[in-house]
DNA sequence: ACCAGCCTTACGGTTTCCCGTAAAAAACCC
DNA sequence: GGGTTTTTTACGGGAAACCGTAAGGCTGGT
């Protein structure tokens, strides 16, 4: 089993199960320079094992960390912290435990960072966690049962989500061809505004405007 | 200290960590009946234990239950579960411990059913616990310092919310005054849901419906 | 009972949005 | 280059939303 593994994880009460399950069913010592509270400590620490000749075999870590009081941080979420670990130390392996519950996540982590397992929090993670970590130390990929599938039944483009979100933002769409060319991102008429609109609320069988961006903050799409 | 205490907690990774707390910390004994995964049982445990004469103390809960998989449950949220559980047992102790960190619904739940703490999940959520429960065994509330205030530049009626989710839903506003009409929610004129729609657009400073509800969505309120 | 103040409603005019059609432009294929 | 298809744009009619104003209704106070 592992020897050598590090927790980022900002809340305590998450924190400590994860240390539980290691310790005390795994049978991994961890000492308290382990588990760690923000994500710029944790590479940190990634750094220096590495230096000293004992690196981590696996990092474990949240996706969202709150903002800290006083100082503002270098890495502020998971998703940065998974990506300058890889570039510092390629072969580490990765385990995300987040309340993000969506499989489109927890693929794209896998296909861009090539994580090796995604646990959600919820109902069953701490038997989800001690299946990860076992597949994981076999080579497997693990990828929990409880992930949310969601039905993308459309996929925005970037002119899509810019438009939506001058819409959110209260621009008339009579204003927003404007908008995206002050914002260079594309110099497109009134019309082909209105004819993505309507695309997408077809699409997604919206009524109207409010309804589609209602849709879309719903599932973050904005 | 208190010597019977509940949780109604539907994470294990959450549920241990209270656990932890109160065993190890606070050195409150718990048998395997004393920490629940959905609000029916605790409920059920609540009176029976109140039925046997050993009624619970304490019951610390969660707020937010997901869905189970089978059966539907009767309780489905932590706010039902301490309605009903005061109901029960008006003078159990109430203590929240949530994801949700806004004061207002601490206030909410505090003025309305009387709880007794509330605690959110979060970089201090462990020593907060622990503070909690001290105070509510000396007779006092506790509120952790870490609930986040929202500027609540105007506060909705029921009828906004309606009038809102409505919309976002997809209705258009001359259909609404019917809508409302037959969830018997109130009858009124399409004049008066205009009006709502401006009062809320101006105090929140929205140029028209999608900005609107965007705002709503971002912040949960629908 | 009367008045004043507030809320609700009704209605008309203006703006914005929605949707079709057709022209123009661009891309594509011999 | 010529011809076809697809995409983008322009324009106009109709629907919905927006915003006044004025009339009607309810309430509380004297």
């Amino acid at each position: 089993m592992f020897k050598k593994v590090l927790i980022a994880e900002d809340y305590p009460s998450a924190s400590i199960s994860v240390r539980k399950i290691l310790e005390e069913d795994l049978k991994i010592k961890l000492s308290d320079t382990d588990y760690v509270y923000d994500c710029d400590t944790a590479l940190g620490r990634i750094k220096k094992a590495l230096r000293d000749g004992e690196p981590y075999e696996l990092l474990i870590t949240d996706l969202s960390f709150d903002e800290e009081a006083n100082h503002t941080p270098t890495i502020d979420n998971g998703r940065d912290l998974i990506s300058a670990a890889k570039a510092s130390q390629s072969d580490i392996k990765v385990l995300v435990f987040s309340v993000e519950n969506k499989a489109s996540i927890a693929k794209e982590l896998v296909s861009n960072f090539g994580i090796n397992a995604y646990v959600p929090k919820g109902r069953r993670d701490m038997q989800d966690l001690k299946d990860a970590i076992a597949d994981i130390y076999k080579g497997r990929t693990f990828l929990s049962k409880n992930l949310r599938q969601e039905e993308r039944t459309y996929d925005f483009t970037e002119l899509d989500k810019a438009i939506i979100q001058l819409l959110a933002a209260g621009k008339k769409q009579k204003e927003i061809p404007d908008c995206l060319k002050k914002m260079s991102i594309k110099d497109v008429g009134l019309s082909s505004v209105e004819k993505r609109l309507h695309q997408m609320r077809a699409a997604l069988d919206c009524s109207n405007n409010p309804q589609l961006i209602a849709y879309c903050k719903e599932r973050n799409i904005i």
